[in-house]
DNA sequence: GAGCTCGCAGTGGG
DNA sequence: ACCCACTGCGAGCT
C-alpha cells in the first residue's frame, strides 16, 4: 500500500502511474479516500459487458425522487442489490434491493472488493450514466440504515469520468471557511474508489456534468447498511 | 496575441 | 439528491 500526504496541491494528484498500487490522499480535515485500480484492463473491459447486458435498471416511480416538494426524475439510472429485504431510502424513495443472484458477476465483483478491503458488504448500488450530461449532484451519503463506520466502496466500469470532494463548510453564500480545497479526481475503468469513515460525515462528493463525453460509465457502490 | 463570443462549468437557492 | 438562473471563464476563432 502506498500512500501519498498531500498538503497543498489542487487538485490531488495520484503519485504513481503505472495503476496498480494504492493511493491515499491527505487525512487533514477528515478526508480518507484511497484510491487503486482492482481490475485489469481485459478483466474490466469483460465486466462492463456483462454488466451492460445482465443489469435491469428501475424505471417509474423508483426512478424519481422528491426534491423540494417536487417529485423529478434522476438525471442517471440506478438499481440496487442487497441482501434479503434491504432497502435504500432516500429524497423521498424507497429503493428494494433485489437478490445478489440476478447478476451472475457481481458476486465476483463483490469478492473481490471485499478481499482487497477486508470488509463484508450487504449492500450494492448501481449508477449507470449514459453519457456527459447524466450526473450526481452534491451530497453526502448520510442515510440512517448506512453503518457510519463503514467504509463505502466506488468500482467504476467503462467511460472515465471527474469525481469531486468539497468540504461541508466550503459551502453556501455565508460559508464558514474558504481555505479547504475542492479536489478534483478522475475515475478510471476497472478502479476502485474507497471513502473512508468519517470523509463523509465532513464532505459532500459529485459526478458533475461533462458535456463532451459520449460513451456510458457504471458505478457500484457497496455498502454495509444496518439490518 | 488581443479581443470577442458562446457554450460550459460552477454555484446558490428553491 | 434535482432544476434553474446566474456568473465567470476559457477554447476557438478572427
Amino acid at each position: 500500500m502506498q500512500s501519498l500526504q498531500t498538503q497543498t496541491s489542487i487538485p490531488v494528484q495520484l503519485s504513481s502511474g503505472d495503476g496498480t498500487k494504492s493511493v491515499k490522499y491527505y487525512e487533514k480535515e477528515n478526508f480518507n479516500v484511497n484510491y487503486r485500480m482492482l481490475f485489469s484492463k481485459n478483466e474490466a473491459d469483460e465486466l462492463f459487458h456483462q454488466l451492460e447486458s445482465n443489469v435491469d435498471y428501475y424505471s417509474g416511480d423508483l426512478a424519481r425522487i422528491k426534491m423540494f416538494g417536487k417529485w423529478v426524475n434522476i438525471p442517471r439510472q440506478h438499481v440496487a442489490y442487497g441482501s434479503n429485504g434491504l432497502h435504500y431510502k432516500f429524497s423521498g424513495n424507497t429503493i428494494p434491493a433485489k437478490p445478489w443472484s440476478s447478476v451472475p458477476c457481481l458476486q465476483q465483483i463483490k469478492d473481490r472488493v471485499e478481499s482487497v478491503l477486508g470488509v463484508t458488504f450487504n449492500f450494492l448500488l448501481i449508477n449507470r450514466y449514459a453519457n456527459g450530461m447524466q450526473y450526481m449532484g452534491e451530497h453526502r451519503d448520510d442515510e440512517k440504515e448506512l453503518e457510519s463506520d463503514a467504509p463505502i466502496a466506488s468500482v467504476s466500469f467503462g467511460q472515465e469520468r471527474d469525481f469531486t470532494f468539497r468540504h461541508k463548510d466550503c459551502r453556501g453564500k455565508q460559508k464558514k471557511r474558504s481555505d479547504v480545497p475542492k479536489i478534483t479526481h478522475s475515475l478510471q475503468h476497472g478502479s476502485l474508489l474507497v471513502m473512508n469513515a468519517p470523509t463523509n460525515k465532513f464532505w459532500y462528493h459529485a459526478l458533475p456534468k461533462r458535456s463532451h463525453t459520449k460513451n456510458p460509465r457504471i458505478n457500484l457502490t457497496f455498502r454495509v447498511m444496518k439490518e
